[in-house]
DNA sequence: GAGGATTATGCACACGATTGCACCGTCTGG
DNA sequence: CCAGACGGTGCAATCGTGTGCATAATCCTC
């Protein structure tokens, strides 16, 4: 007994609206389509337009994505969104998306080659129309897949040598000049730098803006000042700044590579009776949620993470509707907060 | 000219591997689904199997959607991603579906009613076997509606008072208990409350929470040492342990209703001169990170965010399995974490 | 007024996977 | 030796939408 389905329950259909209005399906899909709009009657799509307006009509995401290979879905690439500092750049992507109404497909990949990788071919499986990555290993396999039939890439918070992607990041180099900048002023001369991993694109831009900025305020950037986490964690700040001291190294002030990284120097310095800023003065990176309430509350750089992820949305969408326009890389300014972790210079220490 | 699609670039579908067999498409389907691989021969399955491979064959989920109305894909309504405790709850979410297979379609909602609606229906459209839901609010029209086929709906550190829901939180009411209990083991009495938003779950649980530990504890609920706020935020604590302070009634100890409150009343205790843990005690609510960094170092009570998206996931996987089971409600244990924003009640404020 | 251009709509198939039903061959029991 | 059971596979419809093509209707022009 095959008996076609006709508002037996269930969300209305194209074939619902086209009964009620009493035209053909596929002229009720040209109707609601603005698109296709102009090829049909304007009284016709009129009536069309009350028939589904009546009937509550919502178009079915998964028939139409069947159909045109596209599901206003795009995938984001994040490594841990319990990181505040991506939380704010998906809450961006989200809300940049909105508007235009795609949505976002969200998967945590802990800087996981394996679970990129998965992440990656179950999105591209349900027709991601384009991915925003936000994970952060400077090599990416994804940079060098060529096979990606369509589907478009946007960075954010990182980007590649070769300008051939369209990326949105922070400017590392000016928000690290800020940051010496400020610690010059302040009469320090002896600087160091606890660098972020050099296989994150953060963690290395902050170091080649580290050796830039204290070049052009013609400083020296002791090697022996320097010295490279194996991740963004207090506990590796901790222990980069305890080498640090241990060297014996006359240092005055420590640009930590994010703020996490700060935290952990204020461990090391606590640990071994130096004070901060009177002793050392540090400074981290990001601004996160709270580094004011530390002790001393945290003088750091502020990147527009929130912004850096609308961005990435602009530019991701100007990527569907435009037809091979060239990548744009955009840099976002950051700001120095000065608080209280930094002090005029006033001893050295004496390990 | 109508040609069939062969194998002409592009994933592999059904048709590809079917020719490859030498079977019918429906073959393969049966084959390759685990449910249906009893009907199909075991030596053709192992063809089948081997030419799926050989292709590298990707169901299409777009398709086995349409088709099947399920999408492997679970709606989650969070009030915001950029809040930690939440950030921690999807991710325990996203880590609990994975393994099932299962896909979060995350939405931030911002506690605002048409959001929620919006974001309700776009995930409706696109066939979200089921939510899970932590908005907060406790009046919530997703319980009133009774239209749902077939979607299921777990909620998450909220719940209804009906138990018509399943549902995952932490023990609010023991929590409280654990932080009064432990003031009054310090010797204080007059303990004060600010209150989170009665219109959300959390405030209205922990003070209602509050007024059963101080009962049990044989004190009394002063209603001038309780105040309420209009939301979770610092600017309120702020406010309310102000009004606290001027309505002169001594008081020794203050449990807020989360870590964001407690912090308002750091605040407001060094706006007037008054010293945390010194002169007045702070409690706080769910353990946020680096909480343990303020200034001083903040009491709270441990609520195991992760855990409660974890559960929830598997709470709804349950229910997307099994037939109609009895929906449970589970109450996750906290912990208090002492620091040092607690002490010997030493002195009576005198405002 | 005829023929071509333009407009508006219907028709039918495609997208890729699932699934009820039919069919065919073989085996078994009486 | 035959009927019926059963295992295995093909067939075709279906999910809801989009779209190329055909066709009918209308208009314009000489």
């Amino acid at each position: 007994m095959a008996m076609r389905k006709l508002s037996l329950e269930g969300p209305a259909t194209l074939r619902d609206v086209a009964r009620v209005a009493g035209v053909h399906p596929g002229t009720v899909s040209r109707a609601l389509n603005p698109q296709t709009r102009g090829l049909v009657n304007e009284r016709t799509a009129r009536r069309v337009l009350e028939a589904a307006q009546e009937l509550g009509y919502r178009p079915n995401p998964i028939a139409r994505g069947l159909r045109t290979n596209r599901s206003n879905t795009i995938g984001v690439l994040v490594p841990d969104l319990m990181n505040p500092l991506f939380a704010a750049v998906v809450r961006g992507i989200e809300d940049g998306l909105r508007e235009a109404g795609y949505t976002p497909l969200i998967a945590n990949t802990d800087n996981d080659a394996e679970r990129e990788q998965v992440a990656y071919e179950a999105m591209n499986a349900r027709q991601v129309d384009g991915f925003i990555a936000a994970t952060a290993r400077r090599d990416h396999w994804l940079l060098a897949d060529d096979a990606r039939t369509g589907v478009k890439l946007v960075l954010v918070n990182r980007r590649v040598d070769s300008d051939a992607l369209p990326a949105v990041t922070g400017d590392d180099h000016e928000g690290i000049r800020l940051a010496v900048e400020h610690l010059v002023r302040l009469g320090h001369r002896r600087i160091a730098h606890v660098a972020g991993s050099q296989s994150l694109y953060t963690g290395w831009s902050r170091h080649q803006g580290f050796l830039d900025a204290m070049r052009s305020e013609g400083l020296e950037a002791d090697p022996d000042l320097i010295v490279y986490s194996q991740g963004f964690t207090v506990r590796e700040g901790g222990r980069c700044c305890g080498e640090l001291l241990e060297r014996g190294r006359e240092f005055t002030a420590v640009v930590a590579g994010n703020d996490l990284l700060a935290l952990g120097c204020y461990d090391a310095l606590e640990q071994r009776g130096l004070r901060c800023p009177e002793d050392v003065s540090v400074v981290g990176y990001n601004d996160m949620p709270f580094v004011d309430r530390f002790r001393p509350p945290l003088t750091t750089v502020r990147v527009p993470h929130y912004e850096l992820g609308a961005t990435a949305a602009a530019l991701m969408l100007e990527q569907l509707r435009g037809r091979d326009l060239p990548p744009r890389q955009l840099l976002l300014a950051p700001e120095l907060v000065v608080r209280g972790s930094t002090a005029s210079r006033s001893q050295h220490v004496v390990p």
